[in-house]
DNA sequence: ACATAAGCGAGACGGTACGTCGCGTCTTTAA
DNA sequence: TTAAAGACGCGACGTACCGTCTCGCTTATGT
């Protein structure tokens, strides 16, 4: 999924075969660059004319990979700007913690803004971030949902189990929890991602595993 | 206090008397036209020109009340993009259940998009929004430990129950959930605030008070 | 109407009082540094960048006098880039060969292709040239026709003399002539303008009156 | 003449054998598509993109015939831009007439401002255009020397009449006139071509027969 | 027959200029 | 002195062409 879904931010590379190929070359060269113009003063040094002159490259080439400045950074920044997806550490709670303590420090990664930004683009409703809004959904709803369909698999989950809400709560509450943290405490607690985030996915499953008889009934996902 | 915070980040205050007296209805005009702007699209649409133009004012006037774009916007959101606060409804469940919607209602308003992206901006760390940041820090926070208050002097909770983590799972469960609305359903959802807000106070109320009580009465589905 | 003819060439300047006035060392700035630059190596080395860079001004200081490149050019190039129209020197042989001059004068001067450039292109119908198209075709008919009166009045002419026919005559030989010219000879034969013009407008004249008259003295035909 | 200058104009011209053979097709097919698109706006809209584009064909093709954009369209133009001889009708009259009426016929056709932008194109001054402006020339030199030689052989004319005036004044009036038609009239115009260039013809012959015995007796060359 | 060599459409490449827009400052007239 | 208006120098934006350079393919020879 890594590769495939990083390729997939930058445009269509659909390669019929025609035409001069792509110098695989350039785009590490720019993200390079873009990198570097960026670590120079943040977003407000962050340029198109920039980051092709340092990468000597035209302007048309990035253009070409990238459909704006953000998606370029997001891509420069890295792999990061995409939301972590639950892996499967064989029980519920390692799951769960696995996954706060994967999105805290991508959060408080120095590229973790630019996933929110994009975020909130695309929440705006921008028709540009539709695509990406999907994607968003997808994480904290598909995800999630195999993730209990998991548990419920192993014993571990009744059956029928609402999974919407226990997704939307732990994905907020590291959120909420990243956003929270003091700018030039962020590295720190990035650090130690895992103590953050223990209780954060504790709170949310003794909802999910405690409240499981009293709040089941109605499968409600309000949506 | 607002009048005091909105002063003291614009520039020389008072006028001893000489010459034409300030406009007082030009502040508050810039200030909502800053609004407009900014939701517009957020930072990227956010110019002293637009403002200006749309404020019908000089930009000049607004360079004498505020030295840079990022202070005007600041002084801008101040006032209006607070978090909703949690009220004392009697009950610990209505104070949550009330806070939730109101969290709601007020994260697909659309002037709420403010909020999310200047937490956003926040985040990232720039200076000028390093006061914002703290409040809204407080908002989740401060607002919380007074609601879980009253619920401790109500009989409702364990003294010394852990409030961090319940507001960081409620305030962060609403704004996923709001930002999982897909844009055009997003004016339908909010007219149904209630029924939306209620599955997240009710988790995240289940954790925290051991999911005994939890509301099973209402199968209710939003939407 | 130089004066007033030349600002028409300019955007608006309509100045209702409010605003910043256009500062009036600018535009003659702009002019000397376009001259200078299309001097360098003709159109190919007439840019806006490099026009703003060497008058020190911006690129929108210069679209706001000029609405095309052309146009800078056309009234960097000057005066000339408009066509003669004819005086009155008291007689109908003296009009017609000091139109003649001043016509061939203007189409040889450096300048003088800019106005067949525009004449062609609003002859095309190029919506832009549409304006411009109405002058030309005025200069060379009712400019002649009060050439004409006058002769009339003079009694030179017969009352109803066909006047469209001889100022297209007129006109175009000295176009024709003009752009026979080879390109290194056109400043030689511009220092001759009225040898070279004398034969074309005895020419048309000849047979606007008849022939009778025609000039026999001087019987240059030039080159 | 038209066979070896063209080929002349492009580089490399034959080929010792080895490799694919040029597609004989395609230069006529870039050639057309040349005139089209310079047809569509001057020089503004030559783009060798829209060129290939055009002809469906790739831009080395294009490149590996002519050098520059320049010799590109010289070629293409040289076929149709050719200005109308005069043709033998049988008395100078005829042939003046018929000489108008397919002179504003040309200027008249969509395609016949080629010939005016070229022109002027030429008489700027650019090398490029410089064989070009030798045929313009020609064209009105030579051709109508002709017309006149013929009609001194049927004693039309006197022998030694000045012929450079005449051509000059003949092309140049239907030159005016069409540029004088306003756009929306030209296609109008053109379909009654005869009626309007008669007028035109009659003029400038009334001059040289008129006034063959005032103006014939000089020989001299200014210059 | 089959390698060799050129031609072909397509399109990516580093550049340069385009015309627009926003910044933060400055300058005008009117209140 | 403040206000609205708007011009100013600067510089980034995203687009379009330039002339060159691969691509994978097609066509013609020469072996």
């Amino acid at each position: 999924m890594g590769e495939r879904a990083r390729k997939g931010t930058r445009t269509t590379p659909p390669r019929t075969g025609r035409g001069r190929t792509r110098d695989p070359s350039l785009t590490p060269r720019a993200l390079a660059a873009a990198r570097a113009e960026y670590g120079r003063a943040g977003w407000a040094s962050f340029t198109l004319d920039g980051v092709a002159r340092r990468a000597g490259v035209g302007k048309a080439a990035l253009y070409r990979r990238w459909p704006t400045k953000e998606r370029l950074l997001a891509d420069a920044i890295g792999e990061h700007a995409r939301l972590p997806a639950p892996a499967d550490t064989g029980s519920l709670r390692g799951d769960a913690r696995a996954l706060a303590t994967a999105l805290l420090d991508h959060f408080l990664a120095p590229s973790g803004w630019v996933t929110l930004r994009v975020a909130v683009d695309a929440a705006t409703g921008l028709e540009t971030f539709a695509s990406f809004h999907e994607q968003i959904v997808r994480a904290h709803r598909e995800g999630v949902a195999d993730m209990v369909r998991r548990a419920v698999e192993r014993g571990e989950l009744a059956p029928g189990t609402d999974t919407g809400t226990f997704g939307e709560a732990l994905y907020g509450a590291v959120l909420v929890h990243a956003m929270a943290v003091a700018p030039r405490r962020r590295e720190h607690v990035r650090e130690h991602a895992g103590e953050h985030a223990l209780p954060l996915a504790d709170f949310a499953l003794a909802s999910l595993t405690g409240g499981a008889d009293a709040a089941g009934a109605d499968g409600s996902s309000a949506d």
